[in-house]
RNA sequence: CGGGGCAUGGCACAGUCCGGUUAGCGCGUCUGGUUUGGGACCAGAAGGCCGCAGGUUCGAAUCCUGCUGCCCCGACCA
């Protein structure tokens, strides 16, 4: 069948409908690849499944190259399983339950169930290692869908799952999916960075995100683009200077500050510099005060204090319980002369810092000349500002920004918590019983699509590359209905580019040129082949490239042959 | 789950405060004609139980109550 745009669906929309925000969810409505059909929930469309059907191959390329063998796990699952190894109760409200049929689950992810095969069947060292995957429909009962495809009810995975004798094998493997990803996302033509990551509810050692740039992600990072480092802001570091000390400072002396309740406020009304105004901040763990001295304008990091503290019991102090224990209120708090003995932890920027000024515990009085190492009980220095952007990489020291990002993929080591829960055991060399070592690592299908849109678009619609496009290249016969010149020779190009191997779409609606254009640019396949007849006259068509604008003039007889050697 | 916003033809919106014949505009769609290299013009047309259910009223898109759905912020997020 010849590919006319009069015989394709795709309902494209001149403007963006009110419930899309972010660019991808937009740009997806706007050109007819999906449509919303509850919250979190989507129906993608034939131009939008063309897409979807590209990253899925794509992916299988990737994994089959590593030794993966694809599988189709059922979604619809016995709830037995997961109770084995307690996800049930971890899951909790995201795992849907069926009501009319009570043992049966929709299944979020397939760690029980890939276990589960493996318990029956895997008997012997000699069956492993094995790499399995496959790519299925996920369902998670998300407290909040949101961004269009980003974050839905129900979405698709690749997920894969690695089982080894060893631990040293376990690395291995994990490493094939490391680099796989890598090479997956590089052909899909994503930037991207790799954090570490806590595994959270899955268990397991080691985990790694892969990471996209995007203000319309969940997630917060610190990246260097000079050497690589990156991390999730909840542990980044960075290398900026600490305070230090002055010389000739003089000694710790008390000053009236009637109408300083801010660092801000310090800073305007004594000119002061806002990094020698250490800032204290009280918290309450386990019932138990702790008074947290960072630099004026640095921002406390929750989950390093919770590191800290080794619980994440702890909440800021409340007004009556600052006057209790300091002896003044928020605003003149500092680490001298307080009013009870309470823990003191300073953030590492301070240490053997002089010249500070802090709160006096006396409602409007500050100390000025404060020196850390004389006058405070400082018990430990820890890290625990919260990195800003700009300051320097603690790797490289070049410039370091804080990202918003969105989680691409997953890599975990998962261990032998499924293969334990599950007895998933082998018999080694040895004759002895042992658990299957596992691995864990996902990829979120929609999310490469929407995260190519982010990064692949301009003010006239989407940018494809030859990966993802769903047609490589629209050809735009100009007031074909009026001269059968143009009809003939765009669809004979059609035929020939079509035997060539090529994925093309011919606009034969009966629409002005502007229109044509326009919607070409919507739909954004990498190449537009206009055919009009006033190039035709020269035995031209104009070829235009979608990305960079450029637009040049071909011999007809030659334009195969163009486009064969600059296609790849 | 807490807070906020919205719901009127396919899309985007006005009308709602202050109730009153046939509910309006732009875009899109259909028909006819004129156009024809960047969303063209003229003429005509189709398409709405104004989210759902109750209530108030002579009369409800408009006021009241309940419900549902969607979006945003927060909490949550293998």
């Amino acid at each position: 069948m010849i590919m006319k745009q009069t015989q394709i669906f795709i309902p494209t929309l001149k403007e963006v409908p009110s419930e899309a925000q972010i660019p991808s969810h937009q740009l997806m409505l706007r050109s007819g690849l999906v449509r919303g059909l509850a919250s979190g929930v989507f129906s993608f469309l034939p131009l939008g499944y063309k897409v979807i059907k590209k990253i899925t191959e794509l992916l299988r390329e990737e994994m089959d190259a590593i030794g993966g063998q694809e599988f189709l796990l059922p979604a619809l699952n016995p709830i037995e399983i997961w109770e084995q190894t307690g996800r049930v109760e971890a899951m909790g409200d995201v795992m849907f339950h069926i009501k009319n049929r009570p043992g049966l689950v929709l299944a979020p992810t397939h760690e029980e169930i890939i276990t589960f095969h493996a318990s029956k069947h895997i008997q012997s060292y000699k069956d492993l290692p094995q790499i399995w995957y496959q790519i299925q429909t996920k369902f998670r009962n998300e407290p909040r869908p949101k961004s269009g495809v980003l974050r839905g009810r129900q979405f698709t995975m690749k997920d894969a799952y690695s089982m080894d004798t060893t631990w040293e094998g376990l690395d291995i493997s994990y490493q094939k999916h490391y680099d796989a990803y890598c090479k997956t996302f590089n052909r899909v033509g994503l930037k991207f960075f790799v954090v570490g990551a806590s595994s959270g509810a899955m268990g397991g050692s080691k985990s790694q995100e892969f990471m996209v740039e995007s203000n319309s992600g969940e997630d917060t990072c610190a990246v260097c683009y000079d050497c690589g480092y990156s991390a999730n802001v909840e542990v980044a570091s960075s290398g900026i200077t600490p305070v230090g000390k002055i010389d000739n400072c003089p000694t710790i002396e008390e000053f009236a500050t009637p109408n300083s309740k801010t660092i801000d406020d310090l800073v305007r009304d004594f000119n002061l510099d806002s990094n020698h105004c250490a800032k204290s901040v009280v918290y309450m763990y386990d019932s138990k005060p702790i008074l947290i001295l960072m630099r004026g304008n640095d921002e406390l990091n929750e989950t390093k204090l919770e590191g800290i503290l080794k619980t994440n019991n702890f909440r800021a102090a409340e007004g009556h319980e600052l006057a209790d224990f300091t002896g003044a209120n928020a605003g003149s708090i500092g680490p001298v002369n307080l009013k009870t003995n309470i823990r003191i932890i300073a953030d590492n920027l301070l240490k053997g810092a002089n010249g500070l000024v802090s709160g006096a515990n006396k409602d409007g009085f500050h100390f000025k000349n404060i020196d850390i190492d004389i006058d405070c009980k400082i018990e430990e220095y820890y890290d625990l500002r919260t990195v800003v952007s700009g300051e320097p990489c603690p790797n490289c020291g070049k410039e370091l920004k804080v990202v918003k990002a969105i989680e691409l993929g997953h890599i975990f080591k998962l261990g032998t918590k499924y293969s334990e829960a599950l007895d998933a055991k082998f018999l080694d060399e040895d004759g002895q019983e042992k658990v299957i070592i596992m691995g864990s690592y996902g990829i979120g299908v929609e999310r490469v699509m929407a995260c190519y849109l982010e990064q692949n678009f301009d003010e006239k619609g989407i940018i494809w590359n030859k990966e993802l496009t769903p047609y490589d290249i629209h050809i735009l016969p100009l007031n074909m209905h009026r001269t059968p010149e143009v009809e003939s020779a765009a669809f004979k190009l059609y035929d020939e580019l079509t035997a060539a191997g090529f994925k093309v779409m011919i606009d034969d609606r009966n629409e002005t040129a502007g229109v044509k254009f326009n919607d070409a640019d919507l739909l954004g396949f990498p190449m537009q082949l206009i055919v009009g007849s006033k190039n035709l006259a020269n035995n031209q068509v104009e070829l235009k490239y979608r990305r960079s604008g450029e637009r040049v003039y071909v011999p007809i007889n030659e334009l195969v042959e163009k486009i064969k050697n600059e296609y790849v």
